[in-house]
DNA sequence: CTTGACCCTCCAATCATGGGAAGGTGCAGA
DNA sequence: TCTGCACCTTCCCATGATTGGAGGGTCAAG
């Protein structure tokens, strides 16, 4: 099986398989004469393995982490399940983080008409102190300066 | 005002406010004789209007679109709804990944009893064909495979 | 033997950001 | 005035995951 192959089989692009090889993700393939990487069964089940990780989100030091703990018959399955939590806890936040500028973005959004006047208020919004001041009525907090009396 | 003082003053950080410059996202500001940048209120007012962008997760092309339409009196408030909208979109795609994301772990780690025994539900499903079999019924669906009959 | 589809390595670019070196500037205090 | 320190300048490099391309070798079918 040549890399081309691997890559149709494991969903990962030519290029990134040479990637992972290359910062030690995977073991090096073996090589026919040719010079060729050749990819057993094994390596495909690996590979697909980090490709699943890789779509669940996980960087590829996580995911070298999993591949430790999977292929080590003697891991604690608390360690894959705390691993797995705190990568929960980490999208999570980055879901907060998009909720709340999707919100901000919409409510700027709602209070414009959208026409071909020049007046726009999510502009205004942007220029403003705080772009969305229906949050919290936040006006009175003393916004960084520069020229403290 | 230097840089350091107009970096306090907008929340971006001293090397970004240089690299703005560099790209062409705001213009250069002004030089004192000593060659130090010197940066005006308006400049000011410009570069928090970037941090805002940014904030809500525009890129630097949306943002540099954005402040074209900002600076141009004659705009239309429907242009700068449309780019909001289409950015509130792709925000919106991104949040749903996350969820698939979370919701395939959560189901991995929920059956994972994550004690110190070696068998871990959530390796066997990033082995697995489907890591989230619960979803659907996919088994048949023929996968991708290298060596057709 | 040619052709086209593969494969190889090496280098570069992306995007937004940070780190650091080497050297100049400005200001306060001894 | 000298010294020290905080600040500024430019230039180069690194990150992480991924893609692109150049320049060249390999393989299989025609």
């Amino acid at each position: 099986m040549n890399i081309g192959d691997a890559s149709k089989a494991t969903g990962i692009s030519v290029k990134m398989l040479r990637y992972y090889e290359e910062i030690g993700l995977v073991r090096p393939a073996l090589r026919a004469y040719s010079g060729y990487r050749v990819y057993s069964e094994q390596n495909i089940a690996t590979l697909r393995f980090v490709r699943r990780a890789r779509d669940l989100g996980f960087q590829v030091k996580q995911i070298a982490s999993l591949l430790d703990l999977w292929q080590n018959g003697s891991r604690a399955s608390a360690d894959v399940k705390s691993l797995a939590l705190a990568h929960v806890r980490e999208l999570e936040e980055r879901r907060r983080q998009l909720d709340e500028m999707i919100a901000t973005l919409e409510h700027l959004a709602h209070h414009c008409h959208g026409d071909d006047r020049p007046d726009c208020p999510i502009l205004q919004g942007l220029s403003a102190d705080d772009p969305h001041p229906s949050r919290a009525a936040r006006r009175k907090a003393p916004r960084p300066t520069f020229a403290a009396p």
